[in-house]
DNA sequence: TCTGGGGTCCTGAGCCGG
DNA sequence: TCTGCCGGCTCAGGACCC
């Protein structure tokens, strides 16, 4: 979902590469495709609700403290964009229907497109619900098909079968495919043909390399390095001395179009965590750390549902002028029961933070290991009835929802808010459902 | 304008043991 | 025994991505 990015770009550039009718560019060594869904979580309602479909349509939180998570193209005409505070783009697009996020059903037709990739090749690497890189090299003698070809194809599937349409791009590298998706947004192709990377490149402003922000940007710029050209012309001693060893060799290498990153099918996960903004501030201690329950007990439900355990436990407190503290605390044997890490969360807030207007507090869990892997339990550790419990608590929910069981200390709590275990209520535009 | 929630990666400081 | 060096680990924070 590349909104602010492309903005910006070259508009020749973008013609100049952009694929359209019968006019085929050169795709010879073009194998990396990245395929990114248009407007994706916006497009999902659209399909589900026809009647949203010449509207201006805004998914993101409808509380005081949301932020846009997609927008469609008609809502982005009035400068809607996403990671936009909701406020402003209700101020900017006032007719606008605004509807709550539905996680489960942009997973479901996530899954449903990934399984569109995977037909065509193995090496599917997603990288979000909503996009993923394909290495397509095996495919093309079995499918007798280029790799643009391969391209249109799936776009092809992905509207026939799910009724919302994709970018694709297919360039030599992920890098550059990823770049390209997102420069011929929306309903795209772009291939950027071996011998032109370079051109297709350096004309573009260094916020187009990966991995730099506006932070970044904004030191590159101080320094006289407005694009990839100029880059790519810095010696990597002095890169490195402006923003360290690492980015600066990973920038200087991608702005001269080297990328050899292949598409890893499965990662494991380094970290699970859960985190919640409060609808106001909060100074009450007591209220936190209930917060901190409810936190640990999502964060380390997730850990089990997924056989794993983790090591280190690290508590987020962002006060009310957005100054943000981490603490954290390794334990001698990895966990996954909610007590053992609500216990370590807990006296991590106790003793390491100081008191003030609380905005958002989260848990998180790291040093990941497989379930078996690592120190074995001991049978008579203090945690292994409270696992055997929650456990328990894991499938009565699985069968009768999240609200069959919760810790005694978050009963007559009400409602969860918003970003929490309950389904939430679809506030904002209900009068705009169907009935 | 006023900033979500899920993550990953990097850097640097401090500590500890060999 | 003391000192310096080094590597590994822990911890905190920042930046970035979707």
């Amino acid at each position: 979902m590349v909104v602010g990015r492309s903005a910006n770009l070259p508009r020749g550039l973008v013609d100049r590469f952009r694929a359209r009718g019968d006019v085929w560019p050169d795709d010879t060594g073009c194998t990396m495709l990245h395929v990114d869904m248009d407007a994706f979580y916006a497009s999902v309602e659209i399909r589900d609700r026809p009647e949203l479909a010449r509207k201006p349509v805004v998914v993101g939180g409808t509380a005081n403290r949301g932020v846009v998570a997609s927008a469609n193209y008609i809502a982005r005409e009035f400068g809607v964009r996403s990671a936009m505070p909701t406020s402003h783009a209700r101020r900017l697009a006032p007719h606008a229907v605004f509807v709550s996020p539905n996680f489960a059903r942009y997973q479901e037709v996530s899954r449903g497109v990934m399984a569109i990739f995977r037909d065509i090749t193995p090496l599917v690497e997603p990288l979000s619900l909503d996009e993923a890189f394909l290495d397509v090299s095996g495919a093309l003698k079995r499918m007798r098909r280029t790799p643009a070809q391969i391209a249109n194809l799936i776009r092809e599937q992905v509207e026939q079968a799910h009724g919302i349409t994709c970018s694709v791009g297919a360039a030599p590298t992920k890098f550059l495919a990823k770049l390209a998706s997102g420069m011929c947004k929306p309903d795209g192709l772009m291939v950027v043909p071996r011998d032109e990377v370079l051109a297709f490149l350096h004309p573009l402003p260094v916020s187009a390399l990966w991995g730099v922000g506006q932070r970044t940007a904004e030191h590159l710029d101080r320094v006289g390095l407005e694009t990839v050209a100029d880059v790519a012309a810095t010696p990597l001693p002095r890169l490195r001395r402006l923003i360290g060893v690492a980015l600066a060799e990973h920038l200087h290498a991608l702005a001269r179009g080297h990328d050899d990153r292949p598409v890893v099918p499965s990662t494991r996960e380094k970290s699970i965590g859960a985190e919640e903004t409060f609808e106001v501030d909060h100074f009450d201690r007591e209220l936190l750390r209930r917060e901190l329950l409810r936190l640990s007990e999502r964060s380390a439900a997730t850990l089990r549902a997924r056989g794993l355990r983790g090591r280190t436990v690290s508590i987020k407190v962002r006060f009310s002028d957005f100054t943000t503290i981490t603490r954290s605390k390794t334990l001698r044997v990895a966990t996954d029961v909610t007590q053992e890490v609500y216990k370590t969360a807990s006296t991590l807030l106790d003793e390491q933070v100081p008191a003030g207007a609380v905005r958002l507090i989260g848990v998180r869990i790291e040093q990941l290991v497989e379930g078996d892997d690592g120190e074995q339990l001991m049978f008579d550790a203090p945690e292994r009835g409270w696992r055997e419990a929650e456990q328990a608590a894991d499938q009565a929910r699985s069968r009768f929802g999240t609200a069959a069981i919760r810790p005694a200390s978050l009963l007559n709590q009400g409602p969860a808010r918003s970003g929490l275990n309950e389904p939430k209520p679809d506030r904002g535009d209900s009068a705009s459902r169907p009935p």
